[in-house]
DNA sequence: GAGGTATTCTACGTCGTGTAGAAGTTATTC
DNA sequence: GAATAACTTCTACACGACGTAGAATACCTC
């Protein structure tokens, strides 16, 4: 219930960029921004589909008081990765060893980074960090 | 083309901790392992059908000559585990981002463990320790 | 070589995803 | 306010991944 198809990844890709603008999205531009992605010319319900099921994911938030619907992500995408990310580790037992494996394949900046961030104001890494991160707490009437 | 199904993960499961215990696994073992899982009494050939995927995608290596064929896991469950994690890495621009927002959920002691590893010899974060890491080096003629 | 065990081949049902037509709803415009 | 255009919902189909397994074939043992 998490890993997204193609097109599925296309349209998020539109929000999550947007939501870095702050700017919202009709199904025309995530129809543009598909079609445009991969040269295909997509059907207007093709994307709609997509766009229900994300939204059916808790992936997409939409707002129905809109004439045409406006569309958010729910989550950035570097929550969503974290998610994926726990994700996977959730299944084994052994989360160290796991982390131990993982910071050796990662880049010598990251790593320097995750240092920074693991040394430094202990508060600041553990903080959800809550800056412009996009919620659900919308009307949502029928 | 990374995460199971739950008849594939129950194999697996088998497969990576007979890796630790050193063990060889025959069909045998995974019928009866697959099977005392969820209860169920599988057939035979679905074991088979499932043990076959996983060999096709790199995840499980079969030993062809003995007669009942032994399974090994490919790689350990860490090991695995890690490529799912950078698989979902691997969609976002910004890997720093989404490292810092996911050593902010990561419990004290995983923290701790991690700026153990960070700050000491970076030489044994960085190498890819190979210590047991199971390998496909194997005869595998036809 | 008979009998049992192991392996391969083939197949079907279900679910997720890409794809979209048909029909219904809402806004716009004259 | 009726025609029209845009938007949304409903429904459906194809395809691939996965759970499931029967039928057929290969292999070993006595």
């Amino acid at each position: 219930m998490a890993s997204l198809g193609d097109l599925e990844r296309s349209v998020m890709d539109l929000l999550w960029d947007s939501t870095e603008a702050q700017t919202a999205n009709s199904l025309r531009d995530a129809l543009a921004h598909a079609g445009a992605e991969d040269g295909k010319e997509l059907a207007v319900t093709t994307v709609l589909t997509v766009l229900a099921r994300l939204e059916k994911k808790d992936l997409v938030a939409r707002e129905r008081d809109t004439r045409p619907h406006q569309y958010r992500a729910v989550m950035s995408r570097e929550e969503h990765t974290v998610e994926l990310m726990n994700e996977a580790l959730g299944n084994v037992m052994d989360r160290e060893a796991v982390l131990a494996r993982f910071i050796g394949g990662i880049s010598g900046g990251e790593a320097a980074a995750l240092r920074r961030l693991l040394e430094g104001p202990a508060a600041e890494a553990a903080r959800p960090l809550d800056s412009g991160t996009p919620h659900t707490t919308s009307g949502q009437s029928a």
